[in-house]
RNA sequence: GCCGAUGUGGCGGAACUGGCAGACGCACGGGACUUAAAAUCCCGCGGUCCUUAAAGACCGUACCGGUUCGAUUCCGGUCAUCGGCACCA
């Protein structure tokens, strides 16, 4: 072996190797028993950051480790390759969006590979070439054919500086998630994907998920907002309009004083032509849509309203009851109108305080004497009680008059129970160039026209002209003209692409097939390998993606193609990696680059201490000084490697069963105590990996191993075979963390196959065994002192021999001695008066 | 406002099922080796007090309280920080 520990050799000539043999292809045909690692793919900026090493590195170990368990191990990677960064630089540069892209590509795919992740790179991807987004379309037409894909004209989000409409889920905090600018809204005619048919089935089958972290769990369940409550009918004063409203307290309903309408409303407009009201209420209606929705409707904002002249009548008592519109009601959540009970809803309490509108109490806390049923509230009361003012329904808890009042409209034809969603339907179009073009044909003869899936894919044209502000594709008419598939007749083509989203929901489906170019992926390959066993990602995706790739598996499941119906079966949501507490960011200057450490340290300190310096779900400080020190931990593992090199060399091969059949002979103290540490390693070492995900851990007991070898050594009489074992099993567990310097070790000791390719090594229980250990005295619950026992002693024995101790006395300081508890191997706690 | 996390030395963190608080690493201090430096190796390293020293005593896991022989761990409350949702009727 080399004196030195030179990382830069070593690393490229085994990722070379590796790569060559084609040592971690996934088989398809295997009978070992499958499992599959993802991370979550990357989009090809153009070069790694410390995240993407977090993140590969965690599911690099899972998989080297998984592989040594005897798995057979399915571990991708691919790129998520459209989306907007490439259509920018095209704008700056002059670049097509597609050379741009493959560079990045071809660049980051150099840098993982200097990292020497596990891949089995002949299944990659990228969602931009032909052979993947033909899918894509496949994808839009299948759903489509299912009746899961429409087009609508609606208020939909509109991103200025991006020029392209946007989903629900990519407006964050009123802004666009990409660019920050303000999001707009604009009538817009646009391709929805029907997420809303799965709410339901989306929020129940959380409850299936054991293996992802609450937080993300929580966070779908909000967003998607499932509410019970009733819709009932207000028919208005004078007309034959009716008013539908949705309340989740309809057992408040005695209590309304007045009901509001979205601006947006159209019976609004009819409400008030030819009325004195009708210049005010149009003009507060445009000053309401000049606002972008969070100035309109956020907590913040005041509420606003104004009186259309209109009334309408409570169906439960026939009263009248005003019509207002208001800032604060969402033409596109329930019915787009709601009532007003101002004596049990904060809102409505602080709505009518404004606009003086009355304020009629119709449910009393327990216990409250009925006289007092119309004294002034000072707040609004939403909790539960009794119910007063209301007629027959007087009396009763007001959760029971809540179930007979939702009964009494259904019966008599006035409402029904309602089950709402906050989560609306997916918009998917987007007005840009670098996507997936939406595979259909407006004909004037036979309207719109699907492609027909055997024609796909639709490609994407060069011959474009990149202009900021306008959508590319439409500049190129060899795209735009085209004949009808089904009449033949003059056609245009779509000139929306897909949202990349949209792209990304179905890649770990490919990666079980990648080279199907009949179908997205076969049934048999997606069974053998789905699901997911581990998913890693950072949580930035808990809804968008996480959500959408569960949509599609789901549905996919429905029209026959699979048999799972959830992706992933565990996730990990890594944290970020900061520097100076905050996240490494571009914009705030505080990146490390992983070239310029991978340069200076190598892969596998890189690796190391990126593991090493966190549990994986909690966010990560960045310290170059935390690196030098794995940095030193490796060479001090290369140089007890080079002392052992000729004992190692010299002991019989275990080429077949590691580490077991080994002439340990007469074993001494010392010897034992290194036997037993390193199988308490091997114990820890498998669980903080294999159950725990601890790698921070996994990598500290390791250290420790270490430590304890070197001191072993100098000893006067050392036990070579024991001494081996503990080197060969630091070999091994370190593998997965560092796998160059391990396979490289591992082949100088003149070992032919791979270390990666070796099996796991298992705890020897017998090695475990202590003749001797040590109990903790303490006295009243503080410790005293540490005594030696053997180990087999039993409590009596324990007790009667802590009894017996001369120290005693001092310690209990003539006090009574209670009882005596003791904890066989680890404590006794005598407890005095 | 609602929901979810988190809170331990100078720092990153450990303590797995209620049983030795601070593993491992970083930083720092001291020593060995060296002409010197780097590298390496060894020792120390939560606080206060006491002692010539060895040793010992007390306090200490955000704060207050409870359960228990015993609590970083369980329960109740408070505070702080972070994240998500937020006029969804």
């Amino acid at each position: 072996m080399q004196e030195k520990y030179l990382f830069s050799e070593i690393e490229s000539k085994w990722q070379k190797q590796w790569v060559d043999r084609k040592d971690y292809k996934a088989d398809d045909h295997s009978d070992k028993p499958k499992y599959y690692a993802l991370a979550m793919f990357p989009y090809p900026s153009g070069n790694l950051h410390m995240g993407h090493v977090r993140n590969y590195s965690i599911v690099d170990v899972i998989a080297r480790y998984k592989r040594m368990m005897g798995f057979n191990v399915l571990h991708p990677i691919g790129w998520d390759s459209f989306g907007l960064p490439a259509e920018n630089a095209a704008i700056k540069n002059q670049t097509p969006p597609a050379e741009w892209t493959w560079k990045n590509i071809a660049n980051m795919k150099r840098q993982l590979q200097e990292m020497g992740i596990s891949y089995d790179w002949d299944r990659e991807v990228a969602t931009c070439h032909p052979d993947y987004y033909k899918f894509t379309q496949w994808m839009f037409l299948e759903f489509y054919k299912h009746g899961l894909v429409y087009k609508k004209k609606a208020a939909v989000n509109w991103c200025p500086s991006c020029a392209t409409v946007l989903a629900n889920e990519q407006v964050v905090d009123g802004a666009c998630e990409r660019c920050d600018t303000e999001v707009t809204k604009k009538d817009l005619e646009q391709w929805f994907f029907k997420i809303t048919d799965y709410a339901q089935v989306l929020l129940d089958d959380l409850e299936k998920l054991k293996g992802w972290p609450e937080k993300v769990k929580t966070m779908q369940k909000n967003w998607i907002g499932r509410s019970e409550g009733t819709e009932v009918e207000f028919s208005v004063e004078n007309r034959e309009d009716k008013i539908r409203v949705y309340t989740t307290r309809v057992d408040t309903i005695f209590g309304v004083s007045y009901v509001v309408l979205a601006p947006e409303h159209p019976l609004v407009q009819e409400l008030i032509a030819g009325t004195e009201y009708e210049q005010e209420v149009q003009s507060f209606i445009s000053r309401m849509k000049g606002l972008n929705e969070i100035a309109r409707t956020s907590t913040e904002t005041e509420k606003e309203g104004l009186f259309t002249g209109a009334y309408c009548l409570n169906p439960y008592n026939g009263k009248k009851v005003p019509i207002w519109i208001a800032n604060y009601v969402l033409f596109d959540y329930g019915t787009g109108a709601v009532m007003g009970v101002p004596a049990h809803d904060e809102r409505d309490f602080e709505f009518a305080a404004k606009y003086n509108l009355p304020i009629k109490t119709v449910i009393l806390p327990e216990g409250t004497p009925a006289v007092e049923k119309d004294a002034p509230l000072q707040a609004a009361f939403t909790g539960e009680g009794i119910m007063v003012n209301s007629g027959e329904y007087d009396g009763l808890k007001n959760m029971d008059a809540w179930d007979k009042m939702s009964a009494q409209a259904e019966r008599d034809g006035f409402g029904e129970r309602k089950v709402n969603f906050r989560l609306r339907d997916w918009l998917i179009s987007r007005q840009r160039y670098w996507g997936a073009p939406i595979p259909m044909v407006y004909c004037d003869h036979c309207g719109i026209v699907p492609v027909p899936q055997d024609q796909l894919p639709v490609i994407l044209p060069d011959d474009v002209v990149f202009k900021a502000g306008e959508n590319p594709l439409t500049s190129s008419e060899s795209f735009k003209q085209t004949t009808c598939p089904t009449c033949g007749g003059k056609a245009f083509r779509e000139t929306d692409t897909m949202d990349t989203f949209m792209c990304s929901s179905w890649y770990f489906l490919r990666y079980t097939d990648p080279q199907n170019n009949k179908l997205p992926f076969s049934k048999e390959a997606a069974d053998q390998w789905m699901n997911v066993d581990q998913y890693v990602g950072g949580v930035e995706h808990a809804i968008l993606h996480l959500l959408y790739s569960r949509f599609f598996t789901k549905a996919l499941r429905d029209f026959g193609y699979l048999k799972v119906d959830e992706p992933f079966e565990n996730l990990l949501t890594q944290g970020m990696v900061c520097l100076g507490g905050a996240k490494m960011s571009k914009s705030k200057g505080n990146v490390v680059s992983p070239e310029e450490i991978i340069s200076k340290y190598g892969a596998d300190t890189a690796r190391l201490f990126i593991l090493f310096a966190a549990p994986p779900e909690r966010d990560l400080e960045w310290s170059d000084q935390g690196v030098e020190g794995c940095y030193r931990f490796l060479n001090r593992v290369w140089r007890l490697a080079a002392q052992y090199e000729d004992v190692l060399k010299g002991q019989p091969s275990n080429e077949t069963a590691h580490l077991q059949n080994r002439n340990f002979g007469e074993l001494d103290k010392a010897a034992k105590d290194m036997r037993r540490q390193t199988h308490q390693t091997i114990q820890r070492v498998t669980s903080d990996i294999g159950v725990r995900f601890n790698f921070n851990t996994a990598v500290s007991s390791i250290m420790e191993l270490v430590n304890a070898l070197y001191l072993y050594k100098e000893q006067s009489n050392v036990n070579v075979a024991a001494a081996g074992e503990a080197m060969e099993s630091i070999l091994l567990l370190l593998s997965p963390f560092a796998p160059h310097m391990s396979e490289e070790i591992w082949s100088e000791l003149g070992h032919e196959e791979s270390i990666h390719s070796r099996e796991w090594p298992k705890v020897d229980e017998s090695a475990l065994v202590q003749d001797e250990v040590t109990v903790v005295l303490q006295v009243n619950g503080k410790l005293r002192e540490r005594i030696q026992v053997p180990a087999q002693i039993s409590a009596e024995e324990l007790e009667a021999l802590v009894r017996s101790l001369p120290k005693l006395v001092e310690w209990i300081q003539g006090k009574e001695i209670q009882k005596v508890i003791t904890v066989p191997g680890k404590l006794v706690n005598v407890v005095v008066k």
